[in-house]
Formats: C-alpha cells, sequence, structure tokens
RNA sequence: AUUCGUGCUCACGCG
C-alpha cells in the first residue's frame, strides 16, 4: 500500500501544499489516514501561509480520527492566532488542548500571555500567568521577559516589578535582560529614579548591567535632555559596568 | 522518519 505519511510529509517538507493536499483529498475517501507526527508538520507548514481554511479543515479531520497535533503544531498555531489577533481563539485552543492530552507547556504559555498583552488584556495576561504558575511551571527568561514587556508595554510598571522581582525575588535568578526591560519600564514612565534603583540592585543580584541597559537609560536621558545624568552613564559604563 | 518546524529586551541598520 502506498505511505502516505511519507509522500505527504515529503511534500510538505518541499512546501508543495498544493499536491500534499491534491493527495490528502484522493486519500480521505479511501479510508487512509496520516500519523499525528506528520498532521502537525502539515498544520505548521500551513500556518507559514497562514491558509486558516486548510488548517481548520484538518483539525476537524483530526478530531474525528482522534489524533491530537504535537504540541510544537499547537504553539505554531497558538503564535498564528494571536500575531492575527486572534487571541480569542487561541484561547480555545489552549483550552482544547488540555482537554486532548496535550497539556500547554511554556511556549503555550509564553505566547498566549503575549498576545493578551497585545491585545490589551492585561488582567487576563495576568490570570493566565497565574495559571501556569500553578502548573508548577518554573518561568523562564522568555516567559517573564513576555509578562514584563507586555504590562510594562501596557503601563502596568509596578505590577510587572511585583509579579517577577516582587515575589520570585529569591527563588529566581533574573537575567540581565527582565531588569533591561523593566528599567526601560520605569523611563517611559518617567521614573528614573526608580530605574536606576534596579540597575543598582541587579548588581547587588550579580548582573552585570549590559550594553542594552545602558542604551536604555542614555536613550531617555537623551531624549529627556537630562545630559549631566547622560553623562555619568557613560563615565560609568566606560569604568566597566 | 518527513530528521533543518514554536515564544523574548534597547539603540542602530535593513525592508
Amino acid at each position: 500500500s502506498i505511505d502516505y505519511n511519507r509522500i505527504i510529509g515529503v511534500l510538505i517538507s518541499q512546501s508543495r501544499f498544493d499536491l500534499a493536499e491534491r493527495y490528502y483529498d484522493t486519500m480521505k475517501p479511501k479510508g487512509f489516514s496520516l500519523n499525528s507526527f506528520t498532521y502537525s508538520r502539515y498544520i505548521s507548514g500551513l500556518c507559514k501561509f497562514k491558509d486558516f481554511a486548510n488548517i481548520q479543515k484538518l483539525l476537524e479531520d483530526m478530531d474525528r480520527l482522534g489524533v491530537v497535533p504535537d504540541t510544537w503544531a499547537c504553539n505554531i498555531y497558538l503564535y498564528l492566532l494571536c500575531s492575527e489577533n486572534l487571541v480569542d481563539m487561541a484561547l480555545e485552543v489552549l483550552q482544547l488542548m488540555a482537554e486532548k492530552g496535550r497539556e500547554p507547556d511554556m511556549v503555550s504559555y509564553t505566547i498566549v500571555i503575549s498576545g493578551l498583552c497585545k491585545a490589551r488584556r492585561l488582567d487576563a495576561a495576568v490570570r493566565m500567568w497565574q495559571i501556569m504558575l500553578g502548573k508548577g511551571i518554573v518561568p523562564d527568561d522568555r516567559a517573564c521577559r513576555a509578562l514584563v514587556l507586555g504590562l510594562c508595554d501596557g503601563g502596568k510598571v509596578d505590577l510587572a516589578y511585583e509579579l517577577t522581582l516582587g515575589v520570585m525575588k529569591g527563588r529566581v535568578k533574573f537575567s540581565t535582560s527582565i531588569y533591561n526591560v523593566l528599567i526601560g519600564g520605569f523611563c517611559c514612565a518617567g521614573r528614573i529614579d526608580k530605574a536606576q534603583a534596579i540597575k543598582t540592585f541587579m548588581r547587588r543580584n550579580g548582573c552585570k548591567p549590559d550594553l542594552v541597559t545602558y542604551n536604555v537609560l542614555l536613550n531617555y536621558c537623551c531624549n529627556e535632555l537630562i545630559l549631566e545624568e547622560a553623562e555619568k552613564l557613560m563615565e560609568k559604563m566606560e569604568r566597566g559596568g
């Protein structure tokens, strides 16, 4: 018999979705189906072309067959939905993942949290963050950044600070970039003193300010014409952190 | 195997 998984898999890897679809459509009435690996690759590939109609079709077929896409495929789809401002659909997919035994992982949550923030639904984003923590997931750098950046962009700098440095201080080792985002957030809010305080704080916690740290601060000082402060920063930077 | 498929910070530059 014909190995449709292999044939369609090769076509997908070559981005020949036109042919893949033709094989798929002739295969289906004959009672053949694909495995989760191939379906997952298929969906991932279609995401690149934002082919919502065909993604939907495949998901429905999979549902009938009791096949579930792997976490990567789900995450790629989640990312597509969020970047197309279809956060509510993303939330549904997240829900379905859990129901079908594909527990959302840290990447899934990061994508959705970031999507909710972009949609200005900060409360929902924070709730999602708490749900993630409740599942015992220890957020990595990127997960933290997604939340902190999202909240800062939405003007909720203090909340961003609270939820990260405030609660998890001592339990999690934060990276320089988390501090950088917070420093940027406080600068945006016009609170340079607080931004400077975080810079001091990070050093005490073993994180050297890096080029980005200084860029953020310098940028703010220059835009606001606080040139004496900018000069001090330049000196400190040259002294090596 | 179809093996290379998913999320993140400033400025600059590129589009």
